[in-house]
DNA sequence: CATCAGTCCTATAACGATAAAAGACGTAGC
DNA sequence: GCTACGTCTTTTATCGTTATAGGACTGATG
């Protein structure tokens, strides 16, 4: 094989959604722009179309048919690339108790399990080293560091000097910044939360990014701006870990937001400065204690094993 | 092609220190061990002394025949790896004038014009990435951000911070780490540098280096160590590429850097907090002095060709 | 005359293959 | 009984190839 059609496939199935029966579809330039891909892609998503009979093409007409039906979409699990696969299966593998730190990986192991090629492995352990989880010596074998409590705690420790600094130079941007408008919406968007928090259940990961994306980038240093990533990485996958109390979690989270975006506006750097240290100090201890169950979970299992 | 045999060429170059007329080289593993490679390796180095006629080899006893001569060496160009290759090769590019911040980067024209393979080129971005210097779209090329004035402010920025956690760190270890001795080690060859630094011409980088990274040690955290990373390749390319006023740059950060020692020693955070301040503005000045050159003369050369 | 589609070329993502290097294991020699 | 060597297996580094996606150019169309 080569290069793998997920970029198709997504858009394809994102396509649908613009094929309404009786309509017509717009050129292939603005098809383009909407599905965030090229003519091209765009060509074959058309080309696709015409094959399932949804829509008659002809140069500029593009007259739907019949409205997509479920088996019109290509199953979900198809429309990732390679890599991001790669990703999940590895950070599962990470997260689960039964990783000894300091153990060995196996690029060609992993990849004939995953299904994908050795090169792929190797480009996400590459990419992915950058996390401090894993760390390799030239011409030998990767190590696995573990997600342990020291990993969160120098997590932390960064993510504590860098949010801290961002949140001052937040509180000193000039009122008409954008930022203040995305920071207004954003608030918005937690008052909404809090109304109605079981609806938007499952939504808060997603809030939370941005939020802490927005305060860094308020250093304007790509550093800085770069580190969250590792940050969020392990949020996003710490979250689909670990549900227990989530509810109540994100409830508290999203008042210490709220306080934390009053302490930003009030100009008060040392208000700014307050309530993030308060709100990292929780985020912190709710990671540190899944770190440890984990840590504890492992143990034992191994006390029983030996 | 497929793997270089670099390593094997490395090696075997260094073997021939040990190639003394009239002796007897030891165990396949000492050699090992001090070569640094595999026993795989060591044979593979053993036969092709036979081969050169350098040795006389009979399981245990590994005679010497003759003593090597110059054509008995790889050539120099041939012992790296070829990651290095790309890697030189890239950052002689990031750093020479004519690159237009922005610009983009072709995988495999630059794998052509190396004469390596895309693989290796792309692999190389991807390690690189974490660096600041370049970025990508996914589906889409190579940006060059450009080493500018930008850059070297965000670096430092960092630094600071994580150079200043960590000395604050180190004058708090206990007396008995090891952290301690290694300084002192570090200190007295300060000291032979200062008596007799034209004999030591081109070799501070290399001392410069080991005094930071033993500095940042004590941070004890993998992020605020692996950044030193970042720092460390940009000076050793920038060291290379200027070399203006060389010996007296150096005189004064080995100075700098043993009040900085005495402000650790100190036992007092706050003297080798100013010593640490004073060093890191001095070459923060350094380096942006450079960039600001550089910038300068692409600006002018963009004003004669438009 | 700006927007659109047809066409073609180029660059990237991913693959599988191969030689180099690492490493494991058993046996021989001192 | 330890150390060293012979042999074999495993794993990595690097390569070249291929299908997909991006993008540029040009003529057509309203």
């Amino acid at each position: 094989m080569s290069k793998s059609d997920t970029v198709f496939k997504e858009a394809y199935n994102q396509s649908l959604a613009l094929v309404v029966e009786g309509s017509v579809l717009p050129s292939e330039a603005e098809l383009a722009r909407r599905l965030g891909v090229s003519r091209t892609t765009v060509r074959a998503i058309l080309d696709a179309q015409v094959a399932a009979g949804l829509i008659a093409w002809d140069s500029r007409l593009k007259q739907v048919l019949r409205a997509p039906r479920a088996e019109d979409y290509f199953p979900e699990d198809q429309t990732d690339a390679v890599s991001l696969r790669v990703e999940r299966a590895f950070m599962s593998r990470v997260l689960s108790s039964d990783i000894r730190p300091g153990s060995q990986f196996n690029e060609s192991d992993f990849a004939r399990e995953l299904g994908v090629s050795t090169s792929a492995v190797r480009e996400f352990m590459i990419r992915f080293s950058r996390f401090g989880l894993i760390e390799k010596q030239r011409n030998r074998h990767w190590v696995l560091n573990g997600f342990t409590e020291a990993f969160s705690l120098e997590l932390f420790e960064v993510r504590e000097m860098f949010e801290l600094r961002s949140a001052r130079a937040f509180a000193r941007l000039p009122r008409e910044h954008p930022a203040w408008a995305a920071l207004d919406a954003i608030e918005a968007e937690h008052r909404a939360f809090l109304e109605a928090p079981r609806a938007r259940l499952g939504r808060f990961p997603d809030l939370d990014d941005r939020f802490h994306r927005l305060i860094h980038s308020a250093s304007s240093n790509r550093f800085i701006i770069d580190f969250y990533d590792v940050i969020s990485l392990i949020f996003h996958y710490h979250y689909q870990w670990s549900k227990i109390d989530e509810m109540e979690r994100n409830a508290t989270a999203v008042r210490e937001h709220l306080d934390y975006i009053a302490g930003l506006r009030s100009g008060e750097e040392l208000d700014a400065e307050f309530y993030c240290r308060k709100h990292l100090a929780t985020a912190r201890e709710t990671l540190l204690s899944a770190t440890r169950a984990r840590e504890d979970a492992r143990s034992e299992a191994e006390n029983a094993a030996g």
